[in-house]
DNA sequence: CAGCATCCTTGGGGATACTG
DNA sequence: CAGTATCCCCAAGGATGCTG
């Protein structure tokens, strides 16, 4: 997208409803429990389903399972099913999945540069902040 | 947003709960109704509370006030009261806040590339790519 | 206008148990 | 191992009414 700055795209002005067109990516790639799990796969490549469940902690198979459904059909994450004894399914980035490692760099990045900067205005907040009106 | 990118935050990597060093990021910045806040702001300008109670619509003032006060803690937003009659109260964005715009930027370059792969991805998963296994 | 208080509903996720 | 099936709970969010 060259010139952004001028224009926020049609929909967003005219649809009240979308008011921003990064919305559709929020809840996409970072609804709950999608970036530990876009970031596992992307941090340590394909893996089973137990590896997830243990990198990941905290999060139950069911979910897991809900959240990796919803990503293959999204198209960032492609499964495999090996037909084995026991069965064996592995997860991985898809050619879609890692086109959005910019992205997280971004964000890596900038949780690097800021994240303090919001730790202090919280305790800012907190200690004498609190809104008067 | 300078240097710093040799170190993601210890907790990241250390705290096995977090599992990703994005997941803060998330959290604070795309959590429910924040986008559309945050962009509102950023497209907009400074805005009194019903602006963007109208702009961002569906969203209940409750809602609204809740996430404003959210973002106002985390020093994303800043919360200017002027005592009249009838109160008027602006927010906008912060400096810090505007330190996300190159973010916001590249999530909209992505979804203009990518979201219509997703469509289709969806639209192929649903017709005849439900997983066996 | 810009909210806060109160009540109420919903569904996302947790826990547990069970199969191919 | 890699899930599914069930039951259950609670907290986020909606609706409504009231103030400075």
């Amino acid at each position: 997208m060259a010139g952004e700055t001028s224009r926020p795209a049609a929909d967003a002005t005219t649809d009240p409803e979308l008011a921003c067109p990064i919305s559709p990516v929020v809840d996409i790639v970072f609804s709950r429990w999608t970036s530990p799990i876009l970031w596992s796969l992307h941090a340590f490549g394909r893996q089973r389903f137990v590896e997830l469940e243990r990198r990941i902690e905290k999060i139950t198979p069911k979910v897991l399972t809900q959240r990796l459904r919803q990503l293959e059909r999204d198209g960032l994450v492609v499964r495999t099913y090996h037909p084995e004894v026991p069965p064996r399914v592995e997860y991985e980035i898809s050619e879609l999945g890692r086109t959005l490692s910019p992205l997280f760099a971004q964000i890596a990045e900038w949780a690097a540069a800021n994240l303090d900067h919001v730790e202090r205005a919280r305790r800012h907040y907190d200690e004498a902040g609190a809104p008067r009106g």
